[in-house]
DNA sequence: ATCCATTGGTCTGTTTCCAGACTTTTGACG
DNA sequence: CGTCAAAAGTCTGGAAACAGACCAATGGAT
């Protein structure tokens, strides 16, 4: 009997270097919008225990980010780590590089987790009987896309995804959403906002969000799939 | 306007100890049966390159595993860290035992990733064109789980179970339902093989293969979703 | 009977990372 | 204007993990 492979289960324990790690982590919830421009980074020694490293790593990291402008550290009460990073409005040509400075494998990878993940997330969601605080939450998160001025929306839009995800309830999924979301920030952030796209995006997201609420499984993972095509299918034509 | 959470974005960098951590790994391998009884592991320095961690630590979590009487580590050429463990005869009250060692919301959310992910890996599947190898892979995974021996049953609907996400080629992907599948091992090696389940779970494996064959995404989904939610159900029954 | 490639076993020095105590700065508040 | 709590900054000793060289055993091949 042939074995079967099932390798991924021998895929390595750890991700290697927890500074670098750590840089990419924060740079990552940044350019996110987890912590917008002014706002700051909770405390070291609370970031350090959520993130599960020491004080002095976290800290190396965040001197990185402060030598790379991402970060205005300031001490004393009412001091910290502030945010000073303000999304840059694409130009031509940055999508083109983004997506070649992934491989083309890796991209198609994560595309393709992202489309699994998400969907899997709504139809979860969808099948679950909410309650109205959550229900509110997530109406509450689509208006906030809609309102969204310009250079929040990509940030209010990662909100509206994400929060999908956390409303399951499974921190599994919602890391892996999270997760896949990160892997293709750069190439989201390289596409310009522009009017036709929000209103193609803002009927897709009423429509994900109606669905949910409808309590319709098939229509919730339809319409996310729908969703998700859109940009894939943007991202991929520029492989050629 | 309020921050939204997004919160999973700060999730610990490292899973913690890498020594313990290894040991997690190589228990769950020997008894998903990723290396059959009888067999053995890479030597060490491969394994170490694969697993990311030094030759010391790995040694170590041998060492433990050894002590453990589930390898047995023998020196020279031809030598190695052969596996000892032959899947135990479930016993009445191992099943309760092992949900209720896990936590209510952990199995819950165990649960409810799996479904996400290998629903969704079997979707991404069926919508793709099959090269006529990954269409024998395929099948022939499906016909060692049906001719399996009692005892290789486990570990040949593993092997079935992870190779759809496998081909689907995304390496994320296949990751994740292998790490769904980890969650919930011991408690389906806890799960007695009877006859009558054997029989149900080999129709809804064959109406799993057929969907992906036909290219029908939706019905894949549909017969992952019946097949998992057995499994879910008989697991949640146990948390009254 | 011998060789020797392959594998586990051991040792040493270095780097990374951690835990925790301590110091300094700051600005809102009384 | 001084207080003081909350934050960043600093220091030290130790544990964990690594990299790499080297040793020892084993058993099939010659």
């Amino acid at each position: 009997m042939d074995a079967p492979s099932m390798l991924p289960l021998l895929r390595p324990v750890r991700s290697g270097n927890a500074f670098e790690e750590t840089v990419e982590r924060l740079l990552q919830a940044i350019k996110l919008g987890v912590v917008p421009h002014g706002e700051k980074l909770p405390p070291e020694r609370e970031l350090a225990a959520q993130l599960g490293i020491s004080r002095v790593t976290l800290r190396e990291a965040i001197r990185a980010l402060q030598d790379a402008a991402f970060l205005d550290v300031r001490r004393g009460r009412y001091g910290g780590a502030f945010v000073v990073y303000e999304p840059p409005r694409p130009e031509s040509g940055d999508l083109r590089r983004a997506v070649a400075a992934m491989g083309q494998g890796d991209l198609e990878d994560a595309l393709t987790f992202r489309m699994a993940v998400e969907c899997g997330a709504a139809e979860v969601l969808a099948s679950a009987e909410l309650t109205p605080a959550q229900r509110a939450t997530l109406v509450r998160r689509l208006e906030d896309v809609n309102e969204a001025a310009p250079e929040d929306y990509r940030r209010l839009d990662t909100a509206f995804h994400l929060s999908i995800a956390e409303l399951t309830g499974s921190s599994l999924l919602a890391a892996a959403c999270a997760d896949a979301r990160l892997r293709v920030t750069d190439l989201l952030n390289a596409i310009p906002v522009l009017g036709p796209n929000i209103e193609h995006a803002s009927v897709q997201h009423a429509a994900i969000v109606e669905a949910i609420l409808a309590r319709d499984p098939d229509a919730a993972r339809r319409a996310v799939a729908e969703h998700l095509e859109g940009t894939a299918a943007l991202l991929r034509g520029f492989l050629a």
